[in-house]
DNA sequence: AAAGCGGGGGC
DNA sequence: GCCCCAGCTTT
C-alpha cells in the first residue's frame, strides 16, 4: 500500500518513481544533518504545537530563547490555559505579530474546556481553534501524531516551486491547492513528520531564497528548475509596494520616578500591548502644540516641554518617526485607541509588554537610558 | 481574493 | 534599503 501514491498533477510533471527515489534521499540527508532543536527532543503535542505557533513568520534562532521561557512558564495546556494575557504578552515581547499569543492562549482554554485538556488529533478540530491554520494542523498532526499531512509553508512552497519549475504566483488558492496535491503524492505515511521537517530544513539551509546550494542538495537530480537553470527565479514574486513614513509625537511623563504608560485595545495593531501616549503629528505641525491639542481629551492639564528624544521604527507596511516630547500631567482618562494606563516603576518593566517604539523610546529617553549603562 | 498584522536578520 | 521568515484572520 505504501507504494500506491494519490494521482497528482505533480506526477504529471515528475514520474512518480522518480519522486519516490527523491523522497528517499531527501529523507536520508534529513537524517544525516537535521538541527538538534529542543523541540525535536519532544513528543508532547502541546510543545510541539507551541513551537509551530511561534515559528510562524518567525525564523528558528529568533523563536528559540521564546521557546525556552514559554515551556518553563507554562509547561502545560492548563498552565497555558490559566495564564494572564499581560504576562504572556510580556513574555511575547519583541516576537511580533502579538496576535499569536492572545489566540495560543486562547485555544488553550478551548483545548481544555472542549477537549479534555489534550489537543485534537483531528484536522477539523485542529483548524476549528484560534490561530491554527491548515499549516500549523498539519504540522502537529504530521510531527506529533504521525498522520500523514502535508505541514506547507514558505520553505516547502519554495522547495516545491523550484522541484516542479512554477512559474505561477503560489499564494492563489489554486496554486495552494496544487501544492497540497503534490505534497500528497510525495508524501511517506509511515515518516509523515520526517518528510514535512526534511522539506522545511531544506530550504532553510540549501534551498535559500537566494544562492541555492543545490550541489549539495538531495533533490538536485529530480529538480526541475535546476536542469533548467531556473532555480534562482522560482519561486515568482509579485511586486511590492514601497511603504509611507509617518510623523508621530508621544509624551513622555514622569511622577514620583514612574513613567505613564497606556495600554492599546485587546485587537488589532498591536493589541494589549502597552506604549507612550502618542498621536499622529500632522505635516507642518509644531510637535509641541499638537501634543497638547492631541493629549487634552485625556489630561487637560498636560504640559508638553523639551524634546527628549527621536525614535524611528519600521513596520512591515510603514515607517514611523516618533517625536518624544517630556511632559506634565496629574492624570490620563483612557479612551479611543486605550482602555488603561499606568504609573510604570523601574521594577515593573518585565511585567509589562511594551511596543518596540515604548522600548526603544525608554532606552533613548532620561529614564531608562542612565540605567541600562 | 486581498489586506492587516511585527520584528529580526541577511545582504 | 529590500527581502524573507516552520501563517492566520478578517473583510
Amino acid at each position: 500500500m505504501a507504494s500506491e501514491r494519490t494521482p497528482s498533477p505533480a506526477t504529471a510533471l515528475i514520474a512518480p518513481e522518480a519522486l519516490q527515489v527523491a523522497v528517499a534521499a531527501l529523507l536520508a540527508w534529513y537524517d544525516a544533518e537535521r538541527r538538534d532543536l529542543p523541540w525535536r527532543q519532544t513528543r508532547d503535542p502541546y510543545r510541539i504545537w507551541l513551537s509551530e505557533v511561534l515559528l510562524q513568520q518567525t525564523q528558528v534562532a529568533t523563536a528559540l530563547p521564546y521557546y525556552a521561557r514559554l515551556v518553563e512558564r507554562y509547561p502545560t495546556v492548563e498552565a497555558l490555559a490559566a495564564s494572564d494575557l499581560n504576562e504572556l504578552l510580556a513574555l511575547w515581547q519583541g516576537l511580533g505579530y502579538y496576535a499569536r499569543a492572545r489566540s495560543l492562549r486562547r485555544a488553550a482554554q478551548q483545548i481544555v474546556a472542549q477537549h479534555g485538556g489534550r489537543l485534537p488529533q483531528d484536522y477539523e478540530a485542529l483548524l476549528a481553534l484560534p490561530g491554527i491554520g491548515e499549516y500549523t494542523a498539519g504540522a502537529v498532526l504530521s510531527i506529533a501524531f504521525g498522520l500523514p499531512t502535508p505541514a506547507i509553508d514558505g520553505n516547502v512552497r519554495r522547495v516545491l516551486a523550484r522541484l516542479f519549475d512554477l512559474a505561477k504566483d503560489l499564494r492563489t488558492p489554486e496554486m495552494q491547492r496544487w501544492l497540497t496535491m503534490a505534497s500528497l503524492a510525495m508524501l511517506p505515511p509511515e515518516r509523515a513528520g520526517d518528510y514535512n521537517q526534511a522539506m522545511m530544513e531544506l530550504g532553510a539551509s540549501l534551498c535559500r531564497p537566494r544562492d541555492a546550494a543545490c550541489g549539495a542538495c538531495p533533490l538536485r537530480q529530480a529538480c526541475l528548475a535546476h536542469d533548467r537553470g531556473t532555480a534562482s527565479d522560482r519561486p515568482v514574486r509579485p511586486p511590492r509596494r514601497q511603504t509611507p513614513t509617518h510623523e508621530r509625537v508621544a509624551a513622555h511623563c514622569l511622577d514620583n520616578d514612574r513613567l505613564l504608560i497606556v495600554r492599546r485595545l485587546p485587537s488589532g495593531l498591536l493589541g494589549g500591548l502597552w506604549e507612550l501616549p502618542n498621536f499622529a503629528l500632522p505635516p507642518n505641525a509644531a510637535p509641541t502644540a499638537a501634543l497638547q491639542m492631541a493629549l487634552a481629551p485625556h489630561a487637560p492639564d498636560a504640559l508638553p516641554g523639551e524634546e527628549l528624544t527621536l525614535v524611528r521604527h519600521a513596520y512591515t507596511h510603514f515607517s514611523v518617526r516618533v517625536h518624544v516630547l517630556a511632559c506634565t500631567l496629574t492624570g490620563f482618562v483612557p479612551s479611543g485607541e486605550w482602555d488603561a494606563c499606568h504609573w510604570l516603576a523601574l521594577d515593573e518593566l518585565e511585567r509589562y509588554g511594551l511596543t518596540g517604539v515604548a522600548l526603544k523610546a525608554m532606552r533613548q529617553g532620561p529614564w531608562l537610558a542612565p540605567r541600562l549603562l
